[in-house]
DNA sequence: TAATCTAATGTTATAGTATATCATACCTCC
DNA sequence: GGAGGTATGATATACTATAACATTAGATTA
């Protein structure tokens, strides 16, 4: 099981193992490439890495500055490229409501994902419920439409943000 | 019934009394800005009107070129305010995977909405499936998540974009 | 009705997000 | 090692949205 757990408790606490986490994701992320014969050079990965620096989604501006000081000549494309490249692997979801990109928690297979985003710690949380995905099918299918990409983006306050006092500040790695 | 359907048949054909629609929707916009107290100024008609040009999400600077073209000084600011106030009262929803705006089926009680947009045709139709809302609460609640604005945007073809001849090019007013 | 207050709009500037285009480097396969 | 494709560098620009302050218009009350 990975650290980033889908299943179950979608929202991670301050004090999961992120270490741990960011190396599945790239260990994963390694063996779907090679798998598919794409190519997971050094940039792509290193902005695989970034996006995953938190359970937040993370800007594309804010990747590139972390890359401009690694790297000579980063610019927009650079990451924009990158980023396509993960999202058609599957590697990368884009968060529409918020312009910002998060890692998939959940790689290995092809799956319809929705999201839980915390506008209180800004944590995202990915989960795959079958139910909402019935839901949406059906309802498209009764309105004669063919689904193609659902976009669910849930916004609301995450376990550990509800409590009395709002702490809008505790935010998760 | 306002010509703009919600129930049955969310996506409407290309022969709808378009004319009727948008009075509709004028009308109801009169109304509800009259018992809530919000001033339906000139400028905020206008923005509604070109919202409601047709059932396609729009873009703010759309709005912007035509709006310039009837008045000196409209700028970006002009537009994003009254969408802004319009937004509020619910007339207007904003469609997050397009950043564009669209205008509301049924504004007069409040409710959530998801959309279905034609990747063809370019068309929103908007629904309110309580199936889709309960699922979406309830699996929010076992991840002890506390909704409070749920973005549904559900991309793909609507019936008279599916048929055999893929036809992206019939736009619906 | 004039004074005053608030809401709405005008105006300018700038922040933030994303893509187009062409050039160069690198990798693979013959 | 050359040819062709893929990846990245580099520059420019398009598109989306908001900040901040000035001015105008509408409502309220003296």
């Amino acid at each position: 099981m990975p650290a980033a757990r889908k299943d179950n408790a979608p929202f991670l606490d301050k004090r999961h193992d992120h270490h741990r986490c960011l190396d599945d994701a790239l260990d994963r992320a390694a063996v779907i490439c090679a798998e598919r014969g794409a190519r997971l050079t050094p940039l792509r990965r290193r902005v695989l890495e970034l996006v995953w620096a938190n359970h937040r989604p993370v800007g594309a501006y804010d990747i590139l500055e972390t890359l401009r000081q690694e790297r000579r000549g980063a610019a927009p494309p650079t990451v924009y490229r990158a980023l396509e490249f993960l999202q058609e692997l599957g590697l990368v979801h884009r968060i529409a409501s918020r312009n910002a990109f998060v890692g998939c928690a959940d790689p290995d297979r092809p799956h319809l994902v929705q999201f839980l985003l915390c506008r209180g710690c800004g944590q995202a949380a990915e989960i795959s419920d079958e139910r909402i995905e019935d839901a949406i099918l059906d309802s498209a299918k009764r309105a004669g439409f063919a689904v193609q990409m659902p976009t669910i983006e849930v916004e609301g306050l995450c376990p550990h943000c509800r409590g009395e006092n709002g702490r809008a500040d505790e935010r998760t790695s």
